[in-house]
DNA sequence: CGACTAGTTGAGGCCAGTCAATGTTGGTGG
DNA sequence: CCACCAACATTGACTGGCCTCAACTAGTCG
């Protein structure tokens, strides 16, 4: 209860901040906010924006695109959160992300022309798609757009790549420490706070994502309690001490 | 000894079949063996071809870039092979990737312009460069050639989130086979044997790129062969049984 | 030859996985 | 309003896989 008062009130809070049209209008905030539309002139963004035709809304637990999807769009969230998911052969899956409201997912499908993982909505959210045809004709126009979209390509992939460094290098302490600090930060950017958060996953979700089991996370977060790092309370986190959390990756 | 011979027959072997001017000439099959050039009309691909106006030679242990270089260009390998290493902080060092003649690297700077990590040559290699401006500049005129190049930058996050895949849920036999498969398939991709190849890193360094140490590695080499999996003779590799590791990952 | 690097193998310890029991929360219907 | 249920979370005991430390071998180069 009190947790999605919260959540009402971080929405609220950073509409006005961006200060968007409330409903209905164009995404101009989802877009500045995210790196695809960032310094783009007027008329740029203009064009960006017509791109869009139409807004999905999912329901917690749906699912955006499948694994095998045919590949036709990237999605900018404009409200809610999901996670992708890997599928290993026999069933076995692995969380790959957790995107927020102003990310951008679909990136895996350019590859094959087929999304190579599941994206699932945590919460209730809308998304804007964007046709990939439709991208990639305006990147012919604008360089700035162009660039744009490399660099979102290219982040995507360093993004991969510290988790791989993170999964390989690191313990289960440090690796919770390196995704709290993420979600942090990212909170931050978009003008929340980047001490208190409600976690939109499970234990076993960010176990998965992290490469551990969920007792393991559970472990890890009574011991960072009992250090007096943070407090948690179930998806409620607040981060008391975050010089001690930015100390333990080495 | 042998093994350098072996790495020389196949190198011949390689220029015989994509039947390229042996030397000197424009690196049309460092190209077309690409993915940056495939589908391109002779047109185009003359186009490509001018971007390149040098060659770069390494020795082994050479820096091709280090961490926070100016990001400049993309590099096609045309002879030999390099790894990438990611940084930590406090000196601690992951091996990030593995590649080989007809792979492009470089790729890591375009997020910040700087590139992330450093790329280290296993081997004397010679590389080309292909300057990142005039690549997006190539990617305004030509549809191809951009879908190429978003193409290129969505398969490099494909396979990073793939390993994090393999760090995530495998242990230490199952990371060592997936490696040792995928190598397999790039050399079988290039017209050499899937079944016989020459590592060209350390124990150590593959144990770094799978997130285990290099006593491991070597421990699973030796289990390996006891089943009779495989035959390992220092850095010569013989897949006996690609059934039984295939079966092994999932 | 000696110094060095790479690789193999063994012994022991620790971290995280596994199994299991219990507690907590939120939603549903009597 | 409360009982009930399912999903989520916590905690403990035990196990096992991988890391760590260490000794030894093999090949390389000045």
């Amino acid at each position: 209860m009190l947790t999605h008062a919260n959540a009402q009130l971080q929405r609220r809070s950073l509409q006005h901040e961006v200060g968007h049209s409330p409903v209905r209008g164009c995404p101009v905030w989802t877009l500045t906010g995210s790196s695809l539309a960032s310094g783009l002139d007027p008329e740029e963004l203009s064009l960006v924006e017509h791109l869009v035709s139409k807004r999905i809304r999912l329901r917690r637990g749906d699912a955006l695109y499948r694994v095998g999807s045919a590949f036709e769009a990237l999605y900018a969230i404009r409200v809610g959160s999901c996670k992708t998911v890997l599928l290993g052969r026999s069933g076995h899956e692995q969380v790959a992300g957790y995107h927020m409201f102003g990310d951008i997912v679909g990136i895996d499908g350019i590859a094959s022309n087929a999304h190579e993982c599941q994206a699932t909505a945590l919460e209730d959210m809308e998304v804007y798609p964007f046709a990939f045809d439709r991208l990639e004709n305006l990147a012919r126009f604008s360089d700035r757009f162009r660039y744009n979209l490399h660099k979102l390509l290219s982040q995507e992939c360093s993004r991969a790549q510290g988790r791989t460094l993170v999964m390989g290098t690191m313990g289960a302490d440090q690796r919770l420490a390196v995704f709290l600090l993420d979600l942090s930060e990212r909170y931050s950017a978009r003008g929340f706070s980047p001490c208190e958060f409600v976690l939109r996953m499970t234990r076993g979700e960010i176990g998965s994502y992290l490469g551990l089991e969920l007792e393991t996370v559970s472990r890890m977060f009574s011991r960072f309690q009992e250090q007096g790092v943070l407090q948690v309370q179930g998806r409620l986190v607040k981060l008391l001490d975050q010089v001690a959390l930015r100390a333990l990756p080495g």
